[in-house]
RNA sequence: GGGGAGAUUCCAGAGUGGCCAAAUGGGACGGACUGUAACUCCGUUAGCGUAAGCUUUCGAAGGUUCGAAUCCUUCUCUCCCCA
């Protein structure tokens, strides 16, 4: 059937194998619509396109009809939260959980329809779980069990530290698909052990189970690790247009095809078309061009896409330093006392992130540009004339006027 | 509760009294080459000083010493083994 191999689309695992479709019947047969989960930690608040991977599937649920539920870790996330680390991360107060989850979902509203879906929060539940009722909870799970995860297993085996309540997250994640009588619960495929902890414990509640769906992890920029906000690799869905174009054309070669299939919303066919343009040898450069602009084309508009593909050819692409879109400083912010300034001290005006130490070694590595003129001589005077274009490092352009 | 090992710069990991702002590798950043790709090569990788040099940094706080990442004391944290 059509919907179902949409909904099968991309998905890397499906547990059981034929659950959706029994899940499917079932909800017609009950004449009502599918409850899907997804967890969300509240923590580093910025979505990126490996999260619109799951929430494009979640999407598409949405639009065959059924009930999404965003739930929001609040719970856990104040008493921190293990998932993919090998270190703990540290909890979060109330206020930031719920900054955080307010960021969230302005920004799920990217992907997803917000106003039909269910947002909820578990600390609504968990915050009232009693100690013997917590400790009925985990008489469920075994610790065995528990070792079986990934990364317990190797911080175990590592002899890293495992806080004990990290064990716990697990628990509670499999709780909430109880207290949420969740059909479908969606995830990365890192979340695969805590979906599965779901199923257990819904059947420990005599409920039926939820079946696990998880979609691949995007790799982020580097081409090796996943996208991930501390790996500093990720294009985020609220970055700007020309960010994004930048970005998705530094991506390797070999992330071509899972950008496609993830990151973009081409329809099946078109990809099938990319992927005969590139296999006839096209430049995948081009290929790339055509992703960045779908990507920016989703988040943003596809005036912006246009746009950002054309400042991104102006101004990396095109070799001429005069025709570099710059940005313009007035020669008066600058507050400088002569008529010149020390390239170093100009530098540093205009980018106040950089210390003055690692100015002076972009510098003298060849980093900055003046008036077209490569100078690597921090003290050497410019002259702060309305017309000076400074460029510094690859992408930071300036003009004095 | 007892015994042992350990905490080093972004990360991993050398360094056991001055030659240490600290080897090496990774990452990152710059340069050359390119398609802001990859590969390769080169350089840089605490802050301030146009320099001499100064300041902060080797888990934390004290101490010994002309001088400490290195020695001593206390503390915090981690790992291992035993009970």
């Amino acid at each position: 059937m059509e919907t179902i191999n949409r909904l099968k689309e991309n998905v890397e695992i499906i547990l059981p194998q034929d659950g959706l479709e029994q899940k499917l019947e079932q909800a017609k047969n009950e004449n009502r619509s599918l409850v899907i989960k997804l967890g969300f930690d509240p923590t580093a608040p910025d979505l990126h396109l490996g999260h619109a991977v799951v929430l494009k599937k979640m999407k598409q649920f949405q639009d065959f009809g059924h009930q999404i539920v965003i739930l929001v870790g609040s719970f856990t996330a104040t008493i921190g939260d293990p998932t993919g680390k090998n270190k703990s991360r540290k909890p979060l107060s109330i206020e930031e959980v719920q900054h955080n989850a307010e960021t969230y979902i302005s920004q799920l509203s990217k992907v997803i329809d917000v106003s039909k879906a269910k947002i909820v929060f578990n600390s609504e539940w968990l915050d009232k779980l009693s100690s013997s009722e917590l400790i009925q909870l985990l008489s469920k799970v075994t610790v065995a069990q528990l070792m079986h995860r990934n990364d317990f297993n190797k911080r175990f085996t590592e002899n890293t530290p495992i806080s004990m309540h990290e064990l716990l997250y697990p628990i509670l994640q499999g709780f909430d698909s109880v207290k949420l009588n969740c059909d479908v619960e969606m995830g990365g495929t890192d979340q695969l052990f805590n979906c599965t902890m779901g199923r257990q414990l819904q059947e420990t509640f005599n409920l039926s189970p939820q079946i696990v769906m998880c979609m691949p992890l995007l790799k982020g920029l580097d081409g090796k690790e996943k996208m991930s906000k501390s790996l500093n690799n990720i294009i985020g869905l609220t970055d700007e247009p020309t960010e994004m174009f930048g970005k998705t054309m530094s991506i390797p070669d070999n992330l071509i095809l899972e950008y496609l299939d993830l990151a973009t919303d081409f329809s099946p066919e078109e990809k099938q078309v990319v992927k005969e343009r590139l296999s006839t040898g096209e430049n995948p450069m081009d290929i790339k061009k055509a992703i960045a602009k779908n990507i920016i084309s989703q988040y943003h508009s596809k005036e912006d896409a246009d746009k950002a593909e054309r400042f991104f050819q102006n101004q990396f692409q095109n070799k001429k330093f005069d025709e570099k879109a710059f940005t313009p400083v007035a020669i008066e912010s600058l507050e400088a006392q002569n008529t010149a300034l020390a390239l170093i001290n100009l530098c540093q005006k205009l980018k106040a992130d950089m210390t003055k130490s690692a100015l002076k070694r972009l510098i003298e590595g060849g980093g900055v540009q003046v008036n077209n003129d490569k100078v690597m001589d921090s003290f050497l005077d410019i002259e702060l004339v309305a017309g000076t274009k400074i460029r510094i490092g690859k992408r930071d352009f300036y003009e004095l006027l």
